[in-house]
DNA sequence: TTGAAAGCGCTAACAA
DNA sequence: TTGTTAGCGCTTTCAA
């Protein structure tokens, strides 16, 4: 039948109404410059004719998208979906969209999805960078085409950008000062991969906890444990058979780790936590409802999302000032949630 | 200082170059209309002119946007993540851009959605329903624009559209009938939401592995949990400590519900697989590490996105032939993943 | 309050 | 192989 039916444009309606292009725009688009019944009457035309506005249009008109990018490691990844779960509840109230892409910690994915958000004349690019890579002219080159850059969580330094971070320096410092608190006297470090900045922050915060009590900082109680490979239980072992155990472990990479040590402990029948003291990494949903539940460090995840989201239309809303971009590195703080695991009587 | 600074366009390479603006468009898009050093030559002053192309106005051109639209009840569930991803990997291969929006299980947010991806003109638009609603019709909107409609997971049977579904019953079926390979006798149903068509079927499939049996199906051995609201310990509970409890629990809404089972467990000192089988559904990461290791159900989350993904692509690869759309439904077979919660000896 | 007209940046017929 | 030209659907200035 009407296979080829073509869309239908404001000129269609235009000349259904015996009327022009542009009174039929300013009607849909609640121009003031409008009379009141014109408007009722193109609206109630649209939708007879099942009218769909063409966003490309209108944006190419404009010069502007309404729309944001993101670029993350990895969607599945509960806090990185998080992250975008809380941009995207903000961005939504202002119907602005979303455009999303993952590097799956590939540098030269990373790079092509930067390239396509900048054609796409998104504005504004989200990003969190992958493991991978040390060239960082595609972010420089947002910044060139004048595009808002904000980078999270995984960030930069040296590019200029509003950064929105956790302070994992502090939030690692707090957990091992609670595990002190509940009188844990041998506390090991299972840190993750030390080419980011986030897990060394959170192995200087273990430190910096550890002398501030003049407590010793003992190397073979600092196990650098790689990206998850699925064989977390060997080095577990070995630590919890070592002669001079430790006490408490902070899993600072993640609580998959974490929950893979109460695992060990459970099998080598070591009881936590009187025995044993455990914090993990990222309030996982399971960290909740494992035996003994485990404490760990909530990220905020969504709010973070929410904050990245509001700093850039606050941006855009005081840019009408004038004033030039604020290029400020925003802090979430990080909530340690103190569960069984780690509560000594 | 070049605040201004206006975005190099193709005339602006064209002029620079003493050519015209189509020649340029066919040099950067390999057309083969077109000699070999000029293209070389324009590709290098778009470079250095650092040319970025505006896919707004070549998309509102071409009158596609090379842009697949995805409306999902919450980008940081799990198995949706996953689906995701899964439609990321393929769709990132051709260059295709995502335009995702999640409803939170809200239908006007989801009518929301759709319509601005309507909007977009996106070329292809990907959903799976939120449980409230029952209003389809911006599903059949979608259809009347002719834009491509595939649905999973939670599909509308009567929206006519390429479907792509777990075969819920049968998974439910296949973990049901391995309880009572593994000589479980009382085995007890946590049923989901029964206003969702995947809950009903795995209940179905419940009843049938039971019935195939020759097992009597107890109603007080079938209870319907709702979604989760943090208190499923207490019906759990309860049902552990029935006159004669279940030796077996199919926790077939999630394995939140199944790692609660456990926990309740190992509370009232039951041993598990021992006196009492678990078995989940979803095969979370955390399934694999708890002690013992879950019993669950694997939907294949990315694998059904690449299946969606690569469906859209192979009808339109095929629409040269002249083809109308064919309304398959693709079925996903999940996987039983048997681990140590039901082992017994 | 409405209309006429130009143009956002690109592609693709058609012409040369 | 390159150029000319029109137009995708919309917004917006200017004029009426």
């Amino acid at each position: 039948m009407d296979l080829k039916k073509k869309r239908v444009t404001i000129y269609d309606i235009a000349r259904a109404l015996n009327l022009t292009a542009s009174t039929v725009s300013r009607s849909l688009n609640n121009n003031s410059r409008i009379n009141e019944e014109t408007r009722k009457l193109v609206i109630a035309k649209a939708r007879e004719m099942n009218y769909r506005a063409n966003s490309l249009a209108s944006n190419l008109r404009k010069g502007k998208s309404q729309t944001i990018g993101i670029v993350v490691p990895r969607i599945n990844q509960s806090f990185f979906a998080n992250v975008i779960s809380g941009i995207e509840s903000i961005t939504n109230e202002r119907n602005y969209n979303l455009i999303i892409s993952q590097s799956t910690e590939s540098h030269k994915k990373e790079v092509k999805g930067v390239n396509t958000l900048i054609n796409q004349h998104v504005d504004c690019i989200i990003i969190s960078v992958s493991a991978e890579g040390d060239d960082y002219t595609h972010l420089q080159n947002v910044i060139d085409h004048q595009i808002p850059l904000i980078q999270f969580d995984r960030v930069v330094e040296e590019i200029e950008s509003v950064k929105v971070i956790n302070n994992n320096e502090q939030a690692s410092r707090e957990a091992v000062e609670h595990l002190i608190a509940s009188g844990y006297k041998r506390i090991a470090l299972l840190a993750g991969p030390q080419n980011l900045d986030i897990f060394r922050d959170r192995k200087a915060g273990y430190i910096k906890a550890l002398r501030a009590h003049k407590m010793p900082v003992s190397d073979h109680l600092i196990i650098d444990t790689g990206s998850n490979n699925g064989h977390d239980a060997d080095f577990i072992r070995k630590l919890l058979t070592l002669p001079e155990p430790p006490d408490a472990i902070f899993a600072s990479r993640d609580d998959f780790l974490a929950l893979g040590v109460l695992e060990v402990a459970n099998d080598l029948n070591i009881k936590v936590p009187e025995q044993l003291g455990i914090c993990g990494y990222s309030n996982e949903n399971f960290t909740r409802i494992t035996t003994p539940s485990l404490t760990t460090i909530d990220q905020h995840g969504v709010d973070m999302g929410k904050t990245i989201a509001q700093t850039y239309f606050d941006e855009i809303d005081d840019k009408n000032d004038g004033t030039a971009v604020e290029i400020k590195t925003i802090s979430i703080k990080p909530e340690l949630i103190a569960r069984a695991s780690t509560q000594r009587r």
